[in-house]
DNA sequence: GAAAAAGGTTAACCCGGTCAATAATTTGTC
DNA sequence: GACAAATTATTGACCGGGTTAACCTTTTTC
């Protein structure tokens, strides 16, 4: 059964979340009222929270595909002679290839315009963190739980964060994604290393 | 001029924090409002929130004299010879044996009620990571900027945050301070070599 | 077709945080 | 010691995010 009401739930969902990031890109976050949103939509403000439980899930929703995605990726290694470093190092260069937003290395103006809006609202970004956070306690736990498996995960973490906002620094300035591509390829590769060999 | 003014400016200050730290202890952040500490503390709200720019805050200000501490230790590094991972090491190891707070190895009981607090409050715990980011881009500043600096801040920050909170823990689990103190300090001294000889 | 279950609406409320106007104090000066 | 000026606090109102409860509509199910 796909369910006539299901569909019309999937209907709203889609509404509030198109209509919040176009008053957001248009205004600001900040400047845009969760009452703006809901009438919007056509919905009331209590329905909206039912569907998002604040204000910043209406932005952040698009990163729940990735949650807990290191850790599947080392999960997943089919070779298990493969470090979980080499794992991480290769899925994010697979992503730069394909020119996943979350590398950073997109340059497509809608993409920007998001990012830009997620990574200059101290309310978005710091909910963000919280997710990363939550990435990180995954993926210490898939690497065995001890210390220095928590001590490898915020490092792998860390530095994909530092790659990504890398790149989305430099998309930002104007230069094209796919003129960047090797630089970015071969950063990504001397951070990994650095990290694998010692500081 | 000590100024009678500054005086009794101190003294409010003062009396919001203490009140605000004693009724979160005794019912928890959420479970407190503003004007509940604002009339404990014989003020209005609005006189807090000029002390005080948020809720947070009340609690979150005593971590104020540790901001950019890391940045400050390796740029206070008197052996140019030394690598800055060293330097903090030895920093935290310094930090150990005085069984400093924010190296998580303190049992004495006020402190672990208020960490407890910071950490179970997510509030709070979300507020303090961006102290910590803080910290880093300003250490990523000091170690000159470039992208392999970001990532050496970001890692030697992670390994940082890693160890304390694993030793706050391990007090949290009951045991003495003194009993840790070799086991902690065997950890972190492990914990920094594996970030400079690789992981 | 009716009962029941799900979801939406309205209206009111709480709390964090801000603002404008007013009142109280401290300070520097005579 | 008193006075004008500048700070600072107070009050009361307000805004926006988020929740709750009572009521109503629609979809489902039998």
């Amino acid at each position: 059964m796909t369910g006539l009401r299901a569909r019309k739930k999937q209907q709203t969902h889609d509404a509030l979340s198109e209509a919040a990031i176009k008053l957001f890109l248009e205004r600001g976050f900040d400047e845009v009222s969760v009452t703006d949103i809901a009438t919007a939509a056509n919905v009331s403000k209590p329905t909206l929270f039912k569907y998002f439980p604040t204000k910043q899930d209406l932005v952040l929703h698009r990163f729940a595909d990735h949650q807990h995605e290191a850790a599947r990726v080392v999960a997943a290694s089919s070779a298990p002679s493969a470090s979980p470093v080499e794992a991480l190092r290769d899925h994010f260069l697979a992503g730069l290839d394909r020119h996943d937003p979350v590398t950073g290395l997109n340059d497509d103006p809608a993409v920007l315009a998001f990012y830009e809006l997620v990574f200059t609202t101290p309310a978005l970004e710091s909910r963000l963190t919280r997710f990363v956070a939550a990435d990180e306690e995954a993926l210490a736990v898939a690497l065995g739980g001890h210390l220095r498996a928590a001590v490898t995960a915020a490092c792998l973490i860390s530095v994909n964060q530092v790659l990504s906002r890398r790149n989305w620094q430099v998309m930002t300035s104007g230069m094209a994604a796919d003129v960047y591509h090797p630089t970015a390829y071969a950063e990504a590769i001397t951070a990994y290393k650095a990290l694998a060999a010692g500081l």
